[in-house]
RNA sequence: GGGCUCAUAGUCCAGGUCGGUUAUGACGUCGCCCUUACACGGCGAAGAUCCGGGGUUCAAAUCCCCGUGGGCCCA
């Protein structure tokens, strides 16, 4: 028989005609029944080129989800979003245009980021249809629509009305020369000269002093507590007393805290309102009221008595010369220190505590721990994240950013009374540039407001993603079938934002779990085990990987390299090998092709060795399947199908299957357990490489899509697996026989089958030409 | 500074819960071989102080302790 299959090696480029089948068929279609499966998947963010390739891998495993619960006969409801909100965004569009949000008319700059979006959206579309993601294209949402803002908002209003969001001050990082707060992401470090300056303080009561060195001398009027390390002896007998502030006269305790580095300056510190990250911190640490020195025009307070309304740099000019007039004055050193500078106007910040919008969330954790708990995580030791965070909570949720590019906020001020004014859940409101949509103040009964300005934190869009795909408030009759969810498939580094978040917005709003799962996956490194970043010029574009070497590839890369949950090494020559293994699958299936399809035949020893091998993959891929872990079937699946199928079983039975020199009977048993073996490898294969396994299928088996197929289940048929290790080694010691005695492998030599593999004579005389 | 996690041939990875053969497999390297599925192949070879130190034990890659280095998150 002519063989089905004449090209010599998969051939990637057939990757697209499958993808078309697929999409005309509309094989992978959702519609809701009583049971469902759902994928809360990620709505990736397209900050940029290049996508990265640990994202890529990501998204492919996803898939892979999606893939095996359909074969496990579930009704999947795989949804695709695209997240659009948030920081990276305004600043790929200031920099794009070389502009400045705040300089620029807000409508406008919105509509700028909203191109740059879409542009980059297109291309990462592109990429996940590429990769063979059987998600729902057709009906993609984005975070920054119309209808997920609104869902936001109403949400919002929903916990406003409760009594779960309060106002309350807090410490932001703040450029006083453009007048904003700027996120983390904004700050640079470097490194300038400055004073540091060593001030005596008394202690009370005694008649001794203690020298404390600070940078911001100006601060004094804002400082709270002295800190000295633990393990501090030069001040072990001071711990606990009183110390006079210079100038001030303020007594304020000293105390021990880790922080307080024993090398640097005297070892002791003076914490203030706010010199830098770490008085914030402790400052929240040790309940300290905190003291406002530096104002929003950047100048000294009240606070600061006769050194207010002077810039923070004259007014430490001013308070050296002061206190070497009172003799606080120890000495000055002039030194190198990392500051923390605004990337725009290159100004020092100054750290000043405002007013934002908080979230409640330390009352929930009790219950969010409870509903952790019977969450099942994917692998189980990454619940671990979850509780650790939870048990490190010590402030609510701070949800009101200053920017632009994300869910408005929706409150009106009064503009007489400042009475906030949330409106009607179920609208998308933009109070920036809309009229209040409540007439009189319910207070004062005024008719005129002001609009809030903030946005949302975007975490507050992102953990509504559960409720946005299952139509929360939308459609009540699907969300009751959809919700809560099945799984959540994540990266790990976002564990205590995305995921937790979720929860907690979830259980506010529902009293529910959003899933019953959460699928955690590891990170993508470069080649040495380094983070990928764009700066760092490490990062691998995945794009043209997968143009070159084919999504399967790819895929089957993804699958067999990364155990689930550890971090993994992206190496694009490995990635290049692995295309190897779908050759061979290829060219099994080619030489297969040449012989008939037979329902059912007598298998001999051989094919009953062969079939209890496949049936032992079939229980390994099922466990590895069963966690969600493609590591364990990839690696499984290539195992057996070179090193014993291919390799052993092939070579055994060619010749049987040819029918050179046996019986119909013989001969027939021989091509029946070819291809019940390569069915089934197909088959547990799918989920990974759907794309050559389709063609195969198509090819050899059936007209009908090998992804509406249902998975192989075990069959426990009697078990040949003990003689594996003699059969390969027997096979072994003929072909190393031929090779020392320089025969070919097709000429003939006198081995005797080993009494324990008599039932294999026959077949191993035909294989190796035994005499 | 805190938490989690990892460390096994040139490279990647298995084994580790439950200590006991010659430490698994792949990539790469080298040698031989076109044998009617595949040279993107076959057969074979070389290559590992299982990160370092200590402990428990008849026995440690595996269990315990202390380090060192990488990664992530938080501060």
């Amino acid at each position: 028989m002519e063989p089905k299959i004449s090209e010599k090696t998969w051939n990637p480029e057939l990757e697209k005609e499958i993808l078309k089948q697929w999409e005309d068929e509309k094989i992978y279609d959702f519609t809701p029944q009583e049971d469902n499966y759902t994928i809360d998947t990620p709505p990736p963010y397209p900050s940029g080129r290049p996508w990265h390739i640990g994202a890529a891998a990501h998204y492919s495993q996803i898939d892979m989800i999606a893939r095996t619960a359909r074969m496990a006969g579930k009704n999947v409801y795989f949804p695709i979003g695209i997240d659009r909100n948030g920081l990276p965004v305004e600043l790929y569009t200031e920099k794009k245009h070389n502009i400045r949000m705040r300089e620029t008319e807000r409508g406008e700059f919105l509509n700028l980021c909203r191109e740059a979006l879409d542009d980059l959206e297109d291309e990462m579309i592109l990429i996940m249809k590429s990769l063979g993601i059987s998600g729902d294209f057709a009906n993609y949402y984005r975070t920054d629509s119309e209808e997920y803002r609104s869902l936001t908002q109403s949400t919002f209003i929903e916990l406003w009305k409760k009594g779960q969001v309060y106002l309350a001050n807090r410490p932001n990082n703040y450029d006083w020369v453009s007048g904003t707060t700027i996120a983390d992401a904004e700050i640079t470090y470097e490194d300038l000269s400055t004073k540091l300056v060593y001030m005596k303080f008394k202690i009370k009561d005694t008649d001794k002093e203690i020298i404390i060195a600070s940078t911001r001398p100006e601060l004094l009027c804002a400082c709270r507590t002295i800190i000295v390390n633990p393990e501090d002896q030069r001040y072990t007998q001071y711990i606990g007393q009183k110390v006079i502030i210079p100038i001030t006269n303020v007594e304020v305790e000293l105390r021990t805290h880790h922080s307080a580095k024993q090398e640097f300056g005297s070892g002791a510190v003076m914490v203030c309102s706010y010199g830098d990250q770490n008085d914030v911190v402790l400052f929240r640490e040790l309940e300290l009221g905190e003291i406002v020195a530096v104002g929003l025009d950047g100048k000294m307070t009240e606070a600061a008595g006769e050194y207010a309304g002077l810039k923070p740099k004259q007014a430490r000019a001013k308070i050296i010369e002061d206190l070497e007039t009172g003799g606080f004055l120890e000495k000055v050193e002039d030194i190198i220190h990392r500051t923390p500078i605004s990337e725009r106007s290159k100004i020092p910040i100054e750290i000043i505590p405002m007013e934002e919008y908080y979230l409640k969330q330390k009352e929930d954790v009790e219950r969010i721990k409870k509903l952790g708990q019977e969450i099942i995580f994917h692998p189980p030791m990454h619940k671990q994240i979850l509780m650790n965070w939870l048990e490190s909570i010590s402030i609510d949720w701070p949800i009101s950013r200053r920017r632009y590019y994300g869910t408005e906020i929706p409150i009106w001020y009064c503009k007489n009374c400042s009475e906030p004014h949330v409106p009607e859940p179920g609208k998308y409101y933009r109070p920036w540039n809309e009229k209040c949509p409540i007439n009189n103040c319910t207070k004062c009964d005024s008719a005129e407001f002001v609009g809030e300005e903030r946005t949302f934190d975007t975490w507050m869009d992102s953990s509504v993603s559960p409720l946005f795909i299952s139509k929360f408030g939308r459609d009540v009759e699907f969300f009751n079938k959809v919700y809560p969810t099945s799984i959540r498939p994540q990266a790990k580094d976002i564990v205590r934002t995305w995921l937790y978040y979720t929860i907690l917005r979830c259980e506010q709003l529902t009293g529910e779990k959003p899933w019953s799962e959460a699928w955690i996956m590891g990170y993508g490194l470069d080649e040495k085990g380094m983070k990928m970043s764009k700066s760092k010029g490490n990062a691998i574009d995945p794009l043209p990987v997968i143009e070159k070497l084919g999504a399967d590839t790819f895929r089957f890369w993804s699958a067999s390299e990364i155990n689930h949950g550890y971090d993994f090494r992206c190496n694009e020559q490995k990635i290049e090998s692995t295309k190897k293994f779908l050759s061979k699958l290829w060219n099994i299936s080619r030489f297969l092709s040449s012989f008939p399809i037979i329902e059912s035949g007598k298998p001999n020893a051989s094919d009953k060795w062969i079939l209890s091998e496949l049936d032992n993959l079939v229980k390994e891929c099922k466990r590895g399947y069963d966690e969600y872990n493609f590591f364990v079937p990839a690696i499984a699946i290539r195992e057996f199908t070179w090193n014993l199928f291919a390799a052993h079983y092939i070579e055994m039975v060619k010749a049987r299957a040819y029918g050179i020199g046996f019986s119909d009977e013989e001969r027939d048993g021989a091509i029946f357990t070819l291809h019940k073996a390569l069915s089934t490898i197909l088959k547990l294969l799918a989920p990974i490489t759907p794309f050559i396994t389709e063609h195969l299928w198509k090819v050899l088996y059936s007209e009908k899509s090998i992804h509406k197929e249902r998975q192989v289940l075990s069959e426990s048929p009697e078990d040949f697996t003990h003689l594996t290790k003699d059969i390969t080694e027997f096979n072994s010691n003929v072909w190393n026989e031929k090779k020392s005695k320089e025969l070919s492998l097709k000429d003939s030599i006198a081995v005797s089958v080993p009494e324990r593999l008599s039932e294999f004579a026959k077949d191993f005389a035909a294989m190796h030409n035994l005499e």
